[in-house]
Formats: C-alpha cells, sequence, structure tokens
DNA sequence: ATTAGATATTGACCATGGTCATTTTTGGTG
DNA sequence: CACCAAAAATGACCATGGTCAATATCTAAT
C-alpha cells in the first residue's frame, strides 16, 4: 500500500496560496472569493476543498504565515524589562492583528480549536504566543505574586480587548498602545494592594 | 407627509423573531435557516431582510434580548464583596455566552460596532455590562491603584479569554468559574508587589 | 513496461444568504 | 368615500461557499 504525498500536491497548495495573497493583496481580504482564487491557481474550485477544509481554512495559513514571521522578530529580541518595552514588543503583532477587521475576525475564530486534529497555523502562533510571553515574564521585573503562565494568558486576553475596542465606535478614541499601557501597567506591575 | 411606523411593522417583526425562536429551540442555532423563519413567520424572504440588515441582526436581537434578561438579574443582586462573590455573580452570564461555540461567535462579532448607527443590542448589553461591573468596583474590598473602568474592562477582556480557551482543545481542562478564579484574583486583589 | 490501487483533480451541482424592481397595504386628507 | 404618497411586503433572482461522483494521474511492486 502507498500512503504519500505527491510532489503535485505540494505544487498545488503552493499555486494556490500564492494565488491567493496575490488576491489579497489586489482586492483586501473582504474582497477575496474562492472563484478568484481558482481561476489564478489555474485549478478547479473542488481542488481549492480537497486543499482547505473551508474558506477559513486557506485565510487561516496566509494570516498565520505572516503571524509567525512577526512572531520570528519577537523571539529574536531581548526579553523586555518594562511595560512599556513590552508594549514596544508587542505593537508588531498587535498592529498586525488589528490592522483589518476581517484579519481581526479570522484570528479569534481560529485562534483555538475544538478538535485537536483541526489546529491551524493560527491556533499554532497562539501557543507560541503564550511560550514567549510566559518566557518575558519570568523576570523580577514583573510581579511575582501569580505564574508567569498566567500573566502571558491575561497579556493576550487585553491585546484581544485593546484591539476589539479599538474597532468599536464608542470606544475608538484611544491609540493603540495608549489602550493597551493602562491594561499592562495594572496587569504586570500592580500597585500597593487594599 | 406621513412618516409613521406602521402597525403592522411591530407585528411582521415580532412574528419573526418568534419564528426564529422556535427554529433555534428546535434546531439550534447553527441549524437556522433564514428560509425556515421565514416560511414559519409566514412572510417573504425580503421582509426578512427588511427588518434585519442581515442574518447576523437577528442573532443580535436574540442573543442580546437573553443577554438582557441575565444583565437584569444580576443588577437586582447585591455588589459582590470577595472575587468568589464575584464570579458567582457572574457565572449566569458567562455560561450563556460560553453555552454554544455559535452564541459566543456572534456575541464577540457584534459585541461593538464601526458605527454608532449600527451599534445592536449585544453591543448595547456590553456597555451594560461595562457600567454595572465598574459600579461593582467601587468598593475598598478590590484594588484601589487604578480606575474601576479599567477594573471592569479588564473583568470584560478576562470573561472572554476564559470562554475562548474553554471552546480550545488544548485548553479545556479546567471548568469555567475555575479558569476565571486565578484570573480575577490576580487581577483585583493583587498581592504584595515586587 | 504493465498494472493496480492509492492519490489528486475536475466541474456540474447544490444550499443558503442576500438584493431589488414591482406590487400591495396603510393611513391621512379633501 | 376616493385618492394619494409613503411604507411595507413580495418573490424571482443573484452571488458565493461548499459537495461529490466521476475521471485522471501518480507510484510502487512485479
Amino acid at each position: 500500500m502507498t500512503n504519500t504525498v505527491q510532489k503535485r500536491t505540494l505544487k498545488t497548495r503552493a499555486k494556490l496560496l500564492d494565488a491567493a495573497r496575490q488576491v489579497v493583496e489586489e482586492m483586501g481580504y473582504p474582497g477575496l472569493r474562492t472563484e478568484e482564487v481558482v481561476k489564478r491557481a489555474g485549478t478547479a474550485k473542488g481542488t481549492f476543498f480537497a486543499h482547505f477544509p473551508d474558506k477559513d481554512g486557506l485565510l487561516d495559513h496566509l494570516i498565520g504565515a505572516d503571524m509567525d514571521g512577526i512572531l520570528d522578530q519577537m523571539q529574536a529580541k531581548t526579553r523586555p524589562q518594562t511595560v512599556q518595552d513590552l508594549i514596544d514588543s508587542l505593537m508588531p503583532l498587535v498592529r498586525y492583528m488589528g490592522s483589518e477587521r476581517a484579519v481581526f475576525d479570522v484570528i479569534i475564530r481560529r485562534s483555538g480549536a475544538a478538535a485537536i486534529e483541526d489546529i491551524g497555523p493560527i491556533a499554532v502562533t497562539f501557543e507560541r504566543q503564550f511560550t514567549l510571553f510566559s518566557e518575558w515574564m519570568r523576570t523580577p521585573r514583573f510581579r511575582q505574586d501569580v505564574a508567569p503562565e498566567l500573566l502571558a494568558e491575561g497579556i493576550q486576553a487585553f491585546v484581544v480587548q485593546a484591539i476589539a475596542l479599538n474597532f468599536c465606535a464608542l470606544h475608538n478614541t484611544l491609540d493603540l498602545p495608549d489602550r493597551l499601557g493602562p491594561y499592562l501597567e495594572a496587569w504586570l506591575t500592580p500597585g500597593p494592594p487594599t
């Protein structure tokens, strides 16, 4: 019994991803149509859905790859020493996540998965974030009364909150770093307790 | 020039909402089809979209109404005095928000709006939450070094985070209140600073 | 080189959300 | 009551994501 991935599979997948990037470039995420992707890739529609479970699956790959690149940059830097430092380090990721409503929506939808087998690239980057942030928190510069992992999850929560509020007409008065600042100050370097 | 809302408008809208509730009852949110709603309401499809901007708009109303009811209950209670107390008060809302993936997704998508004019029922309940939580935070039982409003936004962020992780295969090991506990302890009653 | 079975591709087809020009109903006015 | 303009309802139609039985292609074994 053969059970190999054929070479053309990788080629076709690459063609689809390239075509998709091109379409996003030209029409933006809201203008992305599977028909158009398939047309440019020179494949049939069915091929698309043999490679990706659905349109979200494609977006997951495109956006996940971008996020992975940003995380590479972040990982190359030294551990942030202050909250301001942390925000500076976070901003590339935060700006990307909040760059478009369509992007943010996909990221939120795919940041976790109901089953292990459909964990996609974005969900993987969230695990990477978690690991990286946990590592960053292992310093006396930030509060020591709770585990670094908990602090890391909190950072993720506040990043999402800040971006979400920034998309909201009632709350988009503040710039992203200005919104993130108070959250993270309060979370990571709390003042005197009551 | 007449410029009034006709009586039948309200009737039709009520029929649509009733029909929708019925369909959700029978098939759940994932099984909700506009065709089915319209059929049961005895109207044409176009009528549906004259009353709601899109399917999400209908869900916004259904879910927003539920959340409003829960907030009524919460508002009737006295101000929570401890984190555990707070969690108990929050749980009805949290359980509802996390009851189904489909419900959570709509809530997240509609918790804010890009333009004032398309703020829907769910977005309104998020403002209500914010006001209520801010009020709850006006007590020396919780940390005093940051504004109650900031604490309130943090509570919202952690509620969303807890529910999101609970839907994720990699993280759904903890029960919701057990996940929320550490977050809110750390957020509202931080230990000795570094 | 042939063949068999696994793997990949195809495109007609379906399901469903959403549109809009047309028709019907409403309620105020002379 | 008859009339009219605004408001509401209609349903054929469109756009687009997704399916699947049929077909083509690959690869390994002989």
